[in-house]
Formats: C-alpha cells, sequence, structure tokens
RNA sequence: GCCGGGGUGGCGAAAUUGGUAGACGCACGGGACUUAAAAUCCCGAGAGAGCCUAAAAACCCUCGUGUGGGUUCAAGUCCCACCCCCGGCACCA
C-alpha cells in the first residue's frame, strides 16, 4: 500500500541537513578524480522557466552520478548578468540597472535551490561584478598588447530601436536579434578581437574533439574555409583589381568582371566614368537599402562601369566591369570574377544584362554500356547533337541505326568552319530531310563523352554541343538512297527518351538542360576553350592556371572578426583610454577594475551612455593626465562569457584570472551542456579566447570544452514552443509546488535522451506518473524487512548500477531511470526485499530525486547522507547471467526460445532446441547449417 | 539550394551497434477493493487471420521499424534510389 507523502517536508528537511553537512562544496586542491561538468549559466531575467530545469536539473543528476562512482566533482554555477534587459529596464521604469540584476540574481538563486541541484554555491561567479569584470578587463587588455585587439574604421550593422551596433551574428534575417528591427548599416571606429587570425586552428581543432557532427558541422559551416586563389585583372590605366575565386580553373570563362558596391576602386575610377552618374547613384541606392533588402531581391541589379576595362590575365581579351551588389563586399577582396557558364549567380547576371556567356569546363559521361575497347585507335570529334521537336504532335525526331541497333537524336561532325547550328540543320537535313526548322536554343555547352563506335571499330572522343529546334511544317526533302539504307527516321513521345532507348551517355544532362533551361555547369570535368589547358582535367590544372597568370593560390573564410563595441550602459566598459592625439592605451592593471560609471543618463542617444558621465572623465583626467579621455563603449556580453569557466577554479582571486596549478588540474571542461543556439557564437568564442590564451601561456590547454552537448527543447503540451501568447507555458514552480522537485526532476531526465538535441512535448501526465513512482519506492522502502540480501537482489541492483553508470555517460539518463523502474518492478514481484537492497536501491535513485532519497536512506537506517555513500562496487560476476533466453530461429525466422547457459556449447542449444517442434523437424532433415551465436540465437538453416 | 540530424504502436521512447522489434512510462481496456467515485493493486494490449469455443484465453501462423530495391543464415541497424519532417547556413564567388 503505497502513502502520500510530505513532499514540502522531505525537500527542506533534505537541503537543511545538506547545507549542515557542507556536501556541495568541492575540495579543488584534492586531485583525486577530478571531474568538471558544466552547464551555461543563466542570465538572470528574474524568473526560471521550465527550460532553466531542464538545463539544471538534468545535469546535476549526472554531477550527482559521478560523485556517487566517487569521483571529485565540480559542478559551479553562476550568473551571465551583463546585458541589455538590465538596461531596458532601467529606460522603462527608472530602475537602477544593478539593483535590478541583483534582486533578480537573489530570486532565481532560491529557485536553483528547489530544484535539490548540488551546485557549489562558493564558487557562484557574477560577471557585472566589479571582481570578475575586472579580470575581463584584464584579459581584454593582454589581447590588446598582443595585436588580438584592434580599432578600426568598418561598416558596423546597426539596430535603430536599441541605438546599438550589432556583431554579425546577432542580425537575423536582415533583422536585430533582440528586438525584431530592421538593422541598418553604419561606419564606425569600433573595437574587433581578432578571430580571423584563429579560424584555421578552430578549425583543424574540431577534428579530434568527440562532438556530435551537427555541432561540428555547424562551427565549421560558420568559419566556412574555401581554397581559392587572388587574380589580378589590370584596368586600362588604373593598376589590377584583385579578385577572389574558388574556381580559378575558370578564368578563361570569365567574360566580366563585379565590384561590390563598397569597393574602394569604385570611387577611384569614378572620374574616367563616362557614367559616373549612373553608377554613384547605383550606389547610393545600394546603401540606402538594408541588408534585408539587399538579399530579398533576387532579381540581379547592377551597372557598367563605362569608359573602364579590364583584362583577363588567360585570355588576355578586354572584359566590361561592373558594379552589383550581388557581390559582398566584406567577402574575399569585396571584387569576383564573373564566369556566367560555370556560377548561378553570374549567370544570371549575364542573362538579364546579355553578356557573354563561355563555356570552359565540360561535363564527363563515360558510356558504361558502350566502353571503350583497349587496344583500339582513339578518335576525336567535336561534334553536334541535334533535338528536334514536332510541336504539332509534340514528339521528337530520332533515328533508329541498323548496323549498330542503336535509337540517337541527329547526330554529325562540325566541319572546318561551320558554326553549330548551320552544322546542325545540314545533319538534319542530310539525315532526315527536314527543311524547315526554328532554332529554340543551343542547349548550354559541350559535354565530354566516351564511347566505343562499333561500325567504325573506333574507340570514340566526342565533345558534344546539343542544339534545340522546333519543326515549323513537316515538309521534307526525299533522302539519299544510301543514307536511306543506314537508318530508319522516327518520332517519339518525351517520355520515351530515356537511358534504356537512347545511346547517348550525356542524355541525362541534356534532357536536365531541356527541361529547366539552367545551362550553368558547376561540377568537374576536362577544360576546353582554355588554351594550353585544353583537354586537361580542370582539378588537375587548377595549380598550372594560377601561375601560369601570376595569380596567388589562398585561403577565405567567412568568418569575420569579432565585433565587440557596444553603445550600452550595462556592459564591461572596455578598459582603454586616449591620449591626447588619440591614441588608444590599454589602461594600466592598478587602476582595474575599471569601474562603470554611476552618473548617467541611460536614454538612447546613438551614443553610449557613459558619455553622460561626469565622473568618468573626471577619472581619466585625474588619473592619466589633461587631454586624454575615455573610452565610452561597453563589451559585448559574450566577451564576459568567453572565459568564466576559468573563474569558477579560482572565483575569489584578488591577484589573477584564476589559479594556473588549479587549470592545469581541471581543464579542460570534461562536458560542457548547453542549448544549441549557442553552438556557433558562444562556444566558438570560448574556443577562440581559450586558444589566444594559451598562446599568451595564460591557460594550459588548446581546447576548453573536451565534450560539448546540445540539449533538446521542452515544447508545451500542444506540442508547440512555449509562449505566453499560446497559453502554453508550464510554470515549474507551480508543478514543483503540487508534486514536488523529485517528481519533476525524474520527469525530466525521462522524457528522452538527453545526449541529442530534439524537441519534447511536456506530457501533463509525466510529473504525476513519477510522483506515482516515487510513491512505489517508498513503498517499497516501508515493507523491506530482513538484513539478508538475495541473490537476485543483488543481482538486480549491480545490473542498474552499471546501466545508471553506461547510460549517465552516454547522457542517456531516460534508459537510466526506466532500468531504476524495472528493478523497482521485480522488488514488487518479489516484496517483502531486505533492508540493505532498499539501502541499495535508494543510493541508486539518490542523484535522480536526492531529497526523497535522503528522507528514505534515514528510515532504512543509513548513517550519514545518502549523497555521501558512494555506490557498492558490485562483483563483475553479479551481471553475467546463469541462465539467458535465447531465439531458436529455423531459415532466420522465430520459432521459439530455449534456456540455457550463456555459454552453453552448440550442442547443448541444438539439444535443448529440440523441444521445439518446427526445429526439431528441421534438425532431423538432412544436414542442417548451425548459426549459433551463444547468449544471443540459434538459426538452423536447411 | 547546400550541409547536418531524423522518420519505430494512439503518444514519449527502447533495442547490447547485424542476432527474440516495441524495454520503461503515458494514454487505453478488463478485473479487484469501495455503497459509489477517486486513489491503489492485479491482468491485457503492434496489426491481422487461424484454431478452439456459448464467449474468451492459451496456442499457432502471417504481416510489421517512411517507400522501393539489394547484401546476409539473420536488417530498425549495412548498401543503392526516392519521399517526408526538424535544425543550421544561404548572393560567401
Amino acid at each position: 500500500m503505497a502513502r502520500s507523502y510530505d513532499h514540502r517536508e522531505v525537500e527542506s528537511a533534505a537541503r537543511a541537513k545538506w547545507k549542515k553537512l557542507g556536501l556541495y562544496t568541492t575540495d579543488v586542491t584534492s586531485g583525486e578524480e577530478p571531474y568538471y561538468l558544466l552547464v551555461e549559466f543563466p542570465y538572470p531575467s528574474g524568473d526560471l522557466h521550465i527550460g532553466h530545469w531542464y538545463a539544471f536539473a538534468v545535469t546535476d543528476i549526472y554531477a550527482r552520478i559521478r560523485r556517487a562512482r566517487g569521483q571529485n566533482v565540480l559542478f559551479p554555477i553562476g550568473f551571465d548578468a551583463f546585458g541589455l534587459p538590465a538596461e531596458n529596464a532601467a529606460i522603462r521604469n527608472g530602475l537602477d540597472p544593478k539593483e535590478w540584476t541583483y534582486r533578480n540574481i537573489e530570486r532565481m538563486r532560491g529557485q536553483l535551490e528547489s530544484m535539490g541541484a548540488s551546485f557549489d554555491w562558493s564558487r557562484e561567479v557574477i560577471t557585472c561584478d566589479p571582481s570578475y569584470y575586472q579580470w575581463t578587463q584584464w584579459l581584454f587588455t593582454k589581447l590588446f598588447e598582443h595585436g588580438l585587439a584592434e580599432r578600426r574604421a568598418a561598416p558596423v550593422k546597426w539596430c535603430p530601436k536599441d541605438q546599438t551596433v550589432l556583431a554579425n551574428e546577432q542580425v537575423i534575417d536582415g533583422r536585430c536579434e533582440r528586438c525584431g528591427t530592421e538593422v541598418e548599416e553604419r561606419n564606425l571606429t569600433q573595437w574587433f578581437l581578432r578571430i580571423t587570425q584563429y579560424a584555421e586552428r578552430l578549425l583543424e581543432g574540431l577534428d579530434s574533439l568527440p562532438w556530435r557532427a551537427e555541432i561540428k558541422d555547424a562551427q565549421r559551416a560558420w568559419i566556412g574555409k574555401s581554397a581559392g586563389a587572388y587574380l589580378d585583372f589590370a584596368i586600362s590605366g588604373h593598376g589590377t583589381i584583385r579578385v577572389f575565386t574558388t574556381r580559378p580553373d575558370t578564368v578563361f570563362g570569365a567574360t566580366y568582371v563585379v565590384l561590390a558596391p563598397e569597393h574602394p576602386l569604385v570611387g577611384e575610377l569614378m572620374p574616367s566614368l563616362t557614367n559616373a552618374q549612373d553608377v554613384s547613384s547605383y550606389v547610393e541606392a545600394t546603401k540606402r537599402k538594408t541588408e534585408r533588402e539587399r538579399s530579398e531581391n533576387k532579381e540581379k541589379t547592377g551597372v557598367e562601369l563605362k569608359g573602364v576595362t579590364a583584362v583577363n590575365p588567360a585570355t588576355k581579351e578586354e572584359i566590361p566591369v561592373f558594379v552589383a551588389d550581388y557581390v559582398l563586399g566584406s567577402y574575399g577582396t569585396g571584387a569576383v570574377m564573373a564566369v556566367p557558364a560555370h556560377d548561378e549567380r553570374d549567370f544570371d547576371f549575364a542573362r538579364k544584362h546579355d553578356l557573354p556567356i563561355k563555356h570552359v569546363v565540360m561535363p564527363v559521361r563515360i558510356d558504361e554500356k558502350n566502353p571503350h575497347v583497349p587496344g583500339k585507335e582513339v578518335v576525336f570529334r567535336t561534334i553536334v547533337m541535334a533535338i528536334v521537336r514536332n510541336p504539332a504532335t509534340n514528339r521528337y525526331l530520332v533515328l533508329r541505326t541498323k548496323k549498330p541497333q542503336w535509337t540517337t537524336f541527329v547526330i554529325g561532325g562540325i566541319e572546318e568552319g561551320e558554326d553549330v547550328e548551320t552544322a546542325a540543320r545540314r545533319e538534319i537535313l542530310e539525315e532526315s530531310g527536314y527543311k524547315n526548322l526554328k532554332l529554340i536554343r543551343i542547349l548550354g555547352g559541350p559535354v565530354h563523352s566516351e564511347f566505343f563506335a562499333s561500325h567504325k571499330d573506333v574507340n570514340r572522343i566526342a565533345h558534344n554541343t546539343t542544339i534545340y529546334f522546333e519543326l515549323e511544317n513537316d515538309e521534307a526533302v526525299p533522302l539519299d538512297p544510301e543514307e536511306a539504307a543506314k537508318h530508319e527516321v522516327d518520332w517519339v513521345p518525351f517520355e520515351e527518351l530515356t537511358r534504356e532507348n537512347l545511346s547517348h551517355a550525356e542524355l541525362d544532362i541534356v534532357l536536365q538542360r531541356l527541361a529547366t533551361g539552367n545551362d550553368v555547369y558547376t561540377g568537374d570535368g576536362v577544360l576546353v576553350n582554355s588554351g594550353p589547358f585544353d583537354g586537361a582535367s580542370n582539378r588537375e590544372a587548377m595549380r598550372d592556371i594560377v601561375e601560369s597568370i601570376g595569380g596567388e593560390r589562398t585561403t577565405n573564410y567567412r568568418l569575420r572578426d569579432w565585433l565587440v563595441s557596444r553603445q550600452r550602459y550595462w556592459g564591461c566598459p572596455i578598459p582603454v583610454v586616449y591620449d591626447p592625439e588619440g591614441e588608444p592605451h590599454a589602461i594600466p592593471a592598478e587602476h582595474l577594475p575599471w569601474l562603470l560609471p554611476t552618473d548617467v543618463d541611460f536614454t538612447p542617444t546613438g551614443k553610449s551612455p557613459l558619455a553622460s558621465s561626469e565622473e568618468l572623465r573626471t577619472r581619466v583626467a585625474r588619473i592619466f593626465g589633461e587631454g586624454w579621455t575615455p573610452e565610452y563603449d561597453t563589451l559585448d556580453t559574450f566577451v564576459d562569457s568567453s572565459w568564466y569557466f576559468l573563474r569558477y577554479l579560482d572565483p575569489r582571486d584578488p591577484d589573477d584570472f584564476s589559479d594556473p596549478k588549479l587549470m592545469k588540474r581541471w581543464l579542460p571542461v570534461d562536458r560542457y551542456s548547453g542549448g544549441s543556439e549557442h553552438t556557433t557564437m558562444h562556444v566558438l568564442y570560448a574556443r577562440f579566447f581559450t586558444k589566444a590564451l594559451h598562446d599568451l601561456a595564460l591557460v594550459p590547454v588548446d581546447e576548453p570544452f573536451e565534450e560539448r552537448y546540445n540539449r533538446g527543447l521542452i515544447m508545451g503540451p500542444d506540442g508547440q514552443k512555449m509562449s505566453k501568447s499560446k497559453g502554453n507555458v508550464i510554470s515549474p514552480d507551480e508543478v514543483v509546488a503540487e508534486h514536488g522537485a523529485d517528481a519533476v526532476r525524474i520527469y525530466l531526465a525521462f522524457i528522452g535522451p538527453y545526449n541529442e538535441p530534439g524537441s519534447y512535448p511536456w506530457q501533463l501526465d509525466g510529473v504525476p506518473s513519477m510522483r506515482r513512482f516515487i510513491e512505489r519506492v517508498i513503498a517499497q522502502c516501508d515493507r523491506a524487512a530482513g538484513e539478508v540480501q538475495t541473490e537476485p537482489e543483488r543481482r538486480g541492483l549491480a545490473r542498474t548500477c552499471a546501466k545508471i553508470t553506461e547510460d549517465g555517460d552516454r547522457f542517456k539518463l531516460n534508459t537510466a531511470v526506466a532500468s531504476l523502474m524495472t528493478l523497482l518492478n521485480d522488488f514488487e514481484r518479489h516484496s517483502p526485499v531486505s533492508k540493505p537492497s532498499m539501502r541499495g536501491y535508494v543510493q541508486l535513485l539518490a542523484p535522480f530525486a536526492p531529497h526523497v532519497a535522503e528522507h528514505l536512506w534515514e528510515q532504512l537506517g543509513g548513517t550519514g547522507s545518502v549523497h555521501g555513500s558512494p555506490w557498492p562496487s558490485y562483483p563483475r560476476e553479479l551481471l553475467a547471467d546463469a541462465i539467458v533466453t535465447i531465439a531458436v530461429q529455423v531459415n532466420g525466422k522465430r520459432r521459439g526460445e530455449i534456456l540455457i547457459a550463456p555459454d552453453a556449447t552448440e550442442e547443448q542449444a541444438i539439444e535443448a532446441a529440440r523441444a521445439i517442434p518446427g526445429a526439431d523437424e528441421a534438425l532431423r532433415g538432412g544436414q542442417p547449417r548451425i548459426v549459433y551465436v551463444p547468449g544471443r540465437i540459434l538459426n538452423i538453416v536447411v
């Protein structure tokens, strides 16, 4: 008989006991099996939501499992406490951001404690506290001294509502990440951290990290490495334009050059232009557009720079120069060579502006039905293939040849001096007699195909250009009898133009061009129209082409330098002052922390509120002298969170940002758990900080996080994202008050695997069902009797203990909970269970339901705290079953099962299987093949 | 569009990495207790046929892990093609 329990009483008693025992204060200096478990610290918004519970309660379970296994676990907590909401509260309600923040922290501490989480509160860090940001500032000055922080003018994203600069990462679809306002572009002098210097190492470092593919790939995409080359295009009388391209192999096909509107050369060339007016109004119009408008409009616009031309360094041809906003000023050199035949964007632009399209890479099709015959002569031909449609019947012209039994389109060689269309018309007339044809279009560039031409007994390599005609009428001249004897003319519907019916290996590519009108070929192949490189593989020729035209092989990254200046009050002041000449100087360590002034006006003006502080100005003058001026901007809050895991090791140290000995012992963080939204920003920044500080000999490791897991998302009961407007928000405080923290903890662990992102709807019956489970455990403890453990009890405990250990390490706490439930089911079937066994059970339960476990531990006569008692180590032989059930199959189909020792011999298994009629029958007939996997399966194959 | 992750009962999910598919839980059905209900406890359950029956159960058979093919004694798991959902990136040359 289960009884209800008063979770309030049990929880407060347990927490009081832990506090008295000081159970969760980690001694970081004792070196026994240190394990650093980190979870992203929260922003003190003032209210703990269910997502926080999911983040902290489930990781707490794992911290407790590790501790129970005898390890010294560091599981710290703190607050990422600088940020916009505090300032908004100040602007809107006239509150002091500091007071607002600390009040929220106070409130959230209480809520976090209601989880029963085993945080070591003595190591709490608060990023807005001067004792913390002093070291954020100090680290910034170190980066500055080593050239990793620099000040430069740059076009920056500006949010007109928040009156601040945004990092690229904070712009989502051209809108401010926070308030959704469309962002503008402004040119300001700003502080940057030079993360791009670490692009390659940030990329390489990923290779050896055991993270999930989706995390690594997201970071790789963010870094966006591409190998290519710089090529220089001479401009008539104006030096050169340097372009970046990943496809230098296509330079022979570059038919124009495009500059981004921001490109400095546009201004320089302006005086030489005959259409300077048009060009400058285009550039101005682009500037006025938001990022969003620019990318929304997929129609490619642009203006030719009339009066200047560029010279293609490969062909020496003069080609036009354009300015167009489909080229980004911020990537590569801000200029591209346009190869419309082999680049989708250039193709769109060329079509729109009627620019020449020159094909230089041919796709390759080898006819596997008709491959080259070794030893035969190889004959090369340039040919044309004509697709002719009769619009009246909607059928296509094919020839059925007799000698090799082929069905083909009209096909033939292009003769000296002939163009593609003339050759095609001639061949159509000769082979089919039709003469009134309307040219529709040429289907892209030539295709390189290889096949064996049996009628000529030669291996053929053909460069085949396909041309598409429609029949104007079916007037035809009679065929030459010799020609007519060779083949017969037929008309077939489109559906019959398949690889089965036609002999062209290049059919797929031709039909796709016909159907989609998209002639761009971006793949690899054989070069053509490329001078000395004709016939070579484009990949293999890449290096030589770059060399031959004096280009420079290089690598480009999508990653940009990290803009850290914010025109905000509630952030870490950038520790810099300017001398009378305006040169920046790092503030010396003795003046740190460089305090945030308090005499400021928060009203947004487009400038940092710090600029309104009289105290800051006089402070600078007093310390540095007359004429010296302060830096008014504050740091992006991502800077604060890029090193907090270092501070946790030595949070109160007044003389250093962390302790070198402790860093050596505890780093890297063993496991870091957080939200997938931080994969590309926070985690990348923290990795960058670690590498940079490692290079300055300040941090012993090169990578901060050994393991990184992104947790899933808790959805509302309706499967939708929780939001106040949808009315599907679950308030953890209410659920906890009703059912108790332990039930909520178990439910969150049980809801799904924690080692993968995903979304889990909140099931309303979920928490009560876990409560029921807890009450069944209580009932079982009440019933416990006797001091002698039975063998099955010990086996069950050993197995469950092993399962929790294994599943915990994979962060699959859902199946760990299931194993506890399974064991309880077993115990209930064999009730009563001995007291030592129930004590063992309560130990295994303790990480999941720490309060009630403490209560039961006392009730069962356990000494001290259950959380101070490491799990007993169960002998390995308890894990192996003496007898297992294995399936018996006949020809792979299950016919029954037998009970047998896991190490039984094949003979014993077969003997046992004779009891199963189907198996017995199979064993009797002839010589069955036996597949026996001990402990798993017996398969009889007849 | 590109990259990544997925698709298993009514639902959340398991499956030792090729070896009894659906553990564990929710919801559901039946029963016990109760004057009754709630709570609790016991039993059942992927789908479908067959057999036995007054009806059921046991039992046995077939099908079954998005779709279609393949490899294998054996496929949720491996290979090929395709469909759908989720996440990231997206005019990055």
